[in-house]
DNA sequence: CTAGTAAACGATAATTATTATCGTTCGTCA
DNA sequence: TGACGAACGATAATAATTATCGTTTACTAG
C-alpha cells in the first residue's frame, strides 16, 4: 500500500528522514493518532486508536514503533518507568540520576544537581508531598560501551 | 514462631507500632534485609536475599508487605512507574504531577513549579538529556474521595 | 515501471511482573 | 492458654511486554 500524497503525509515523510525511519502506514497513523491524544497514553490506549484506522493493525507494531519513535527523540517517556517496581529504605531527601539506555539509577544529592524547589502553591488543589527529580541521562558506563 | 528479643527486634517491633503493623517475623527479615541493601531494588531481588534467610518465604508475601511497607512510609517508591509505559509527543519543556493514589499524570510548567534547575556537572561523568520533575502528593479529586 | 532486498508487519507464543484466591498458620490480647 | 482476625505460602490468574517467524511492504537500482 502506497502512501497518500497529502500535506500530512509530506511532512511525515519529512520527519521520517529527519529520524532515519522508514515511511510506512502504520507510522504515519501512529503519529497523526498521538498528535489527538495530549495526556499521556499507554501503548494499549494508543492501539485502541489506531485500530479504528487500521483495524488489522497488531499491538506488537504500536509497541514496535513506540519504542523506535522515543528513541528517534520523535516522542517522550513520560515515566523513566523502570520495567519493574524500585523502593529504598526511607533516608535523607537525595534524588536519582536515571540512564535512558540501561536504566541504571544513582543517588544525586539536592545540593549536587543545583535546584531550588520551592514547596509553593500548584495549580488545581494538588497536595504536595514530596518533588522527586530525574536527571536523565547517558551514564558513564554507557557511554563507553554505546557506539553505535 | 515467635520474634527473638534482640535489640534490633526491639526496635523493630517499635517501627511496626509506630506505622499500625502487626510485627512478623518475616517483615522483620524483610525490613532487616532491606537494611543492607543501598541501591533500589526491585522485589525479585529483595525476595533472593529474604529467601536466604527464610527459604520458604513466598514472593507474594514479599510484594505485599513492600506495598504495606511504601503505604505506611517504612519504604520509599523510587520509580513512580505508572504501571505501564507512557508517552507523549514531544512539545514545550514542561513537567508533570503524579497522584500517589490514583496515579494520575498532569502536565505542569516550570515556571509553576518554583524549580531552578542549572544544568552543571555531575558526579561521576554522567551526560544529561534532562532533567523530569515530578511532583508528587495528593490530586483534587483523590483528596475528596479518600476518606479512610 | 519492474524486480531484488532489507525492513516492517501481523499473528501468536513466550516471558515477566504483578495480583488474586484460598486453605493453613501465626500474633495479639483477653 | 484459647479465640479470632491478620498474615502467610502455594499457586492460579492477569497484565504488560517481548520474541519468533512467515508474509508483505517500501525503497532503490535498472
Ligand atoms: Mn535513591
Ligand atoms: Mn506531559
Ligand atoms: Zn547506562
Ligand atoms: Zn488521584
Amino acid at each position: 500500500m502506497y502512501l497518500s500524497s497529502s500535506v500530512e503525509t509530506r511532512s511525515f515523510r519529512e520527519l521520517c528522514a529527519d529520524h532515519g525511519l522508514t515511511a510506512t502506514h502504520q507510522r504515519q497513523v501512529l503519529y497523526e493518532v498521538m498528535q489527538t491524544m495530549p495526556g499521556h497514553p499507554s501503548p494499549e490506549e494508543v492501539y485502541a486508536r489506531v485500530k479504528k484506522r487500521i483495524p488489522a493493525i497488531s499491538l506488537a507494531t504500536v509497541y514496535k514503533n513506540i519504542h523506535l519513535f522515543v528513541e528517534r527523540g520523535v516522542l517522550k517517556e513520560v515515566s523513566m518507568h523502570h520495567g519493574s517496581l524500585r523502593v529504598e529504605l526511607n533516608s535523607h531527601l537525595h534524588h536519582h540520576m536515571v540512564c535512558s539506555h540501561c536504566k541504571a539509577i544513582t543517588d544525586i544529592e539536592e545540593k549536587d544537581l543545583g535546584v531550588l524547589p520551592a514547596l509553593q502553591r500548584l495549580p488545581g488543589g494538588f497536595q504536595v508531598e514530596r518533588y522527586a527529580i530525574d536527571v536523565i541521562g547517558i551514564c558513564a558506563a554507557c557511554q563507553k560501551t554505546k557506539r553505535s
